[in-house]
DNA sequence: ATCAAAATCACCCGAAAGTATGAGCCCAAA
DNA sequence: TTTGGGCTCATACTTTCGGGTGATTTTGAT
C-alpha cells in the first residue's frame, strides 16, 4: 500500500495537482470568463501554472544524471616518511574487494569519514536517507564494526580511505 | 546588443513560443469552445501542452546537473626535518590552548577517535554518561562542529590527535 | 533470457547521540 | 575571600543512528 504509493508518488502527485488545479480553474471559470470575459488572462494563468508544473516535474523526474565528474583536489599532507607505500593511490582496491565492499558503500564510507550525517550523505548522493542507512548497515557488517566512528577508524587503517 | 540577445535567447524564445501558442489557441478557441463547448478538453490540451513546454524548458535550461564527487588526491610531501617533533609526542599543545580545550575534553576526544561510544568513554574515564555528554558538547562547540565524527576529523587536522 | 548481486526505498523501533539548563564541588588566582 | 573555570552530574527533550525486515528495480554476467 505505502509502497505502491511511494513508487508512483510523482505520478499520483502530478495527477492530484492537475485535478486540484483543474478544480480550482473550474471554480474560477465563473469569475473570470463570465465576469470579465478575460479569457486571455485565464488562458495565460493556466499556461503559466502548467509551465511551472512542467518544470517542476522535469526537475523531479529527471534522473540526477550522476556523471560523477571527478574533480581532483590536491591536498598537501605532511608525512613523516614512513609507510607511504600502501596509501598513496587512494582506496586499496584489493582490500575493498576482499571485504566485498561495493562502490556505493565505499562512497558512503568516504562521506562518513568527512563527518557527514546520514541525511547529508543522502543529499550528496541523491538517494534517500533509508538507502544510506542500508548501505551503512551493510558496511558495518562487512567491516565488523558497530558504529560509524569505528567504521571510519577501521576504513583508514585498512586503506579503504585516503 | 547581440550579446544581450544571446544571453536571453532562451527566454526570448520561450516568450515567442508562448505568444505563438497563445495565438494558435486563440484561433482554436473558435473551433473548440464555440463548436463543441468542450471547455474541459480545451483546458486539458492547454495544460498538457504547457506542461510539455515546461518540461522541455527545464531540460533545456537546466545545467546537466553533474554531481561532482570530489576525490581528494593526496600529495605526499615529506618534511622530516621540521615538524616531526610536534606530531610524535601527542597532541599539539599550542592548538589545544588556542581553542580553549581542557584536558578532560581532550581525553574524551581521543577516545572518541577510537570509535568508542559515550558510554564506553564514560566507563573508561570512570565518570557518568552525562559527564561525557557535557564534555563532548563543549568540545563540539569549541571545535565548531556538530557531530563526533566531524570532531574527530577536525581534531586530526588540527593535530589535536596523534 | 535469466539469474544473482547491487542499489534503491519503506517502515518500525529501540538505542545512542546531542541540546539545554541548572547545580554542586574544588582549586587557583585576584 | 570571592570569583571564575574546570569537572562532575542530573533531568528532560529532540534528533540521529543502527538493526531488522521486506520489497522493487537496475545491472552485470552467464
Amino acid at each position: 500500500m505505502g509502497k505502491l504509493f511511494s513508487k508512483n508518488k510523482l505520478i499520483i502527485l502530478y495527477g492530484a495537482s492537475l485535478a486540484g488545479i483543474l478544480l480550482l480553474l473550474k471554480w474560477l471559470e465563473f469569475r473570470f470568463v463570465i465576469m470579465d470575459h478575460s479569457f486571455e488572462v485565464y488562458i495565460g494563468a493556466i499556461a503559466l501554472i502548467f509551465t511551472g508544473l512542467g518544470i517542476w516535474l522535469a526537475l523531479k523526474l529527471t534522473k540526477p544524471r550522476i556523471e560523477t565528474i571527478i574533480v581532483e583536489k590536491e591536498v598537501i599532507v605532511i608525512k613523516p616518511a614512513k609507510d607511504t607505500s600502501a596509501e598513496n593511490f587512494g582506496p586499496d582496491e584489493g582490500a575493498l574487494l576482499k571485504m566485498g565492499i561495493s562502490k556505493r558503500e565505499c562512497e558512503v564510507l568516504a562521506l562518513m569519514s568527512e563527518g557527514l550525517s546520514n541525511q547529508e550523505i543522502a543529499d550528496r548522493l541523491f538517494v534517500s536517507l533509508n538507502t544510506v542507512k542500508t548501505h551503512s548497515s551493510n558496511l558495518f557488517e562487512k567491516l565488523e564494526v558497530k558504529r560509524r566512528t569505528q567504521a571510519v577508524e577501521k576504513g583508514k587503517r585498512l586503506g579503504l580511505l585516503l
